[in-house]
Formats: structure tokens, sequence, C-alpha cells
RNA sequence: GGACACCAAGUGUG
DNA sequence: CACACTTGGTGTCC
């Protein structure tokens, strides 16, 4: 046997994210588990989307991984499990970043954050139902609400204000 | 002035229908008043949905005018209301019966029938809370359980029936 | 045409 | 608290 699997941690990440509206305030919830031991993190966001919180949520639990690691990721969205396990972003990346309709992909910047940290960490992705009763889901949704509401610090999510940015640059052309 | 406005009668038409369970027996009852004289009236079904008893609730006293009428409907079915006045109904039949997201629209056959009403009689929606004390509103839900419940003759509902069929054939292809 | 998520409103039943 | 019946919108992909 290889000594590999023994020695690399298993981690488990449960993510979700939200906006509300949508586009509008938005946050993720995160649950880190380490055999026993769990962590619990979340951001909010002035003005976002519910897919970006849905990304960011998967990526900031990779990075906060200070090991190499074998990770299994739960979450609901099926942009974000579908684009990794069906290879569209391997598609896209190829293409310049086009669909295969060469209309521009979404969210690039979280797209080009995400990729590395597949390639360092071995990531399965798990797809799990919203709203079904799945513990960990119904507290991560908990966490991103409520990281997104009264009163909160909330962080400025540069990559989608940029985007709007440039869109209005282009209507001024 | 004109002499339609004094010649047509105004009529009032109170409506409220239920599912016990949702879809499961159903059952609308409605009052219309004419000047100091109101009639009372409801049916029960086999196997329907509450909003397709709240329709057919307003259909059926629709259909009960034996002239032109002005008449004023009164019911709590946000889905009845806005589909009318926020003219969602005029925009599913130009798009062939699709909704804005292109699924198809639901019970179709008594939208159908409803319109046709709508154009012959001058008729004003006004939304009312249910539950909330409306001495008619609540004489109407009454009516609707009574003819729903013990022993009482249950119709079918072909149009929900048939859409059931219609759904398990789909399922055996 | 399909899928998932996010948000909003009303009703029905328990 | 939970289930179902229905609609409007957006974010994203095939």
């Amino acid at each position: 046997m290889e000594t590999w699997k023994t020695t690399v941690p298993h981690i488990e990440l449960y993510s979700d994210g939200s906006a509300d509206p949508n586009p509008g305030k938005g946050g993720y919830g995160i649950i880190l588990r380490y055999k026993n031991i769990s962590k619990e993190f979340s951001e909010g966001f002035e003005l976002t989307t519910n897919n970006r919180m849905e990304m960011l949520g998967v990526i900031s639990g990779l990075e906060k991984l200070k090991t190499k690691s074998n990770v299994t990721v739960y979450t609901d969205s099926a942009y974000v499990v579908d684009s990794i396990t069906k290879r569209w972003v391997y598609s896209w990346k190829s293409k310049g970043w086009r669909k295969s309709d060469r209309k521009p992909v979404i969210n690039v910047d979280l797209w080009t954050r995400l990729l590395p940290l597949l390639d360092f960490h071995n990531v399965t992705f798990v797809w799990i139902k919203g709203h079904a009763g799945h513990p960990e889901n119904e507290r991560c949704d908990e966490l991103a609400k409520m990281a997104r509401g009264n009163g909160q610090i909330l962080k400025k999510d540069e990559g989608y204000t940029s985007t709007l940015e440039s869109n209005q640059n282009l209507s001024l052309l």
C-alpha cells in the first residue's frame, strides 16, 4: 500500500451560500471537519450573487487547509459540482474562458482561484439536495444568512462589482 | 352619463376554495349578491387541488349570471387575482400557455374557461386576506368544507385527473 | 429543451 | 414546526 493514503488527512467541507436579493447582500457559511473536530466560518458581502457565494464557500474552505489533504466537499450547488465533475471548467479554460456557445464564462476570477486548490488537494465533490434535512447543509445556510444579516460587517465582492463596472463602461461607448 | 352604467346590474361574488389533503378532496363555496338578495352555492370534488377550487369558485359564480353584469369578485387567492390583474394569464396565452420560464402553465383548462367570462362581464377583482374576519369569506370557507365533507356526493374534477394520467403516460415512455 | 440554487408573494392542510 | 399548490424574478450551466 502507498503510505500517502494513510498519512494525508481526510477533511470534510460543507458549504452553502446565498444572496438576498439576488444579486444583493450575500454570504457563505462553511463547516470544516477533521476527525471529531469541526470549525465554522462565514463571511458576508455587500453586493454579490447566489452562485458566487456558493463558489466562494468552497474556495475559502479549501484555502484554510494548511497541508495537502483529501477533501470531500458537500454542496447543493449543481453549478459548482457539475462545472468540476463534468469537466466544464477545464473546457472553458482551454478555450480562453469561453463557453461552447463562445460567450464568455462568468465568475472567471473565482474559477481561476479554485483550480489550483483542486490541483493541490485531492478533492471529491458530493452534491446534496438543498432543504432536504442535511444537518450540516442547514447549519451552513444559517451561517450564511447570519453573516449577511442585520448589523454584520459586509465586505466588498470586488470580483463582482468590477464586472458591473465593466458592463457600465461598455454601455458608455 | 352613460345609461350603460345604470342599467347593467352590479353583482358581488365572494368565493373560497380548499382541498384536504392538497391534492385531495376539494370544494368551493360562493355567495352571489345582487342588491339585498344573496344566494349560496357549493360543489365538492373527489380529487383536486386548493388552487383549482379557488379558480372554479370564481368561474362557477360568473357562469351562473344570466345577463352581462358588473361583477366585483372577492377572493383570498393571490394566485387567481394576480394572474388576472397583473395580466399574467394574457401573457401565458400569447406564449402558447408557457410561463416566463417557458415551462407549461398549470390549470390551462380552467384559465381558458375563465377568460371568456371576463370578456363578457365587466369584472373587478379584489384580494382579501384569508382568515381575517371577513364574514362572507368565512362563510364561503364553511360552504367549501361542507361540500367536500362527510357523506357529500363528490364529483370528478376531470381537468385535474386527466393531467395526472398524462403525467403517468409520460413516465411510461 | 433541461438541471440546480437564490429571492419574493398568496393560499391549502396537518 | 412540516407538507403541497401556484405564480413572479435572478444567477448559472448544458
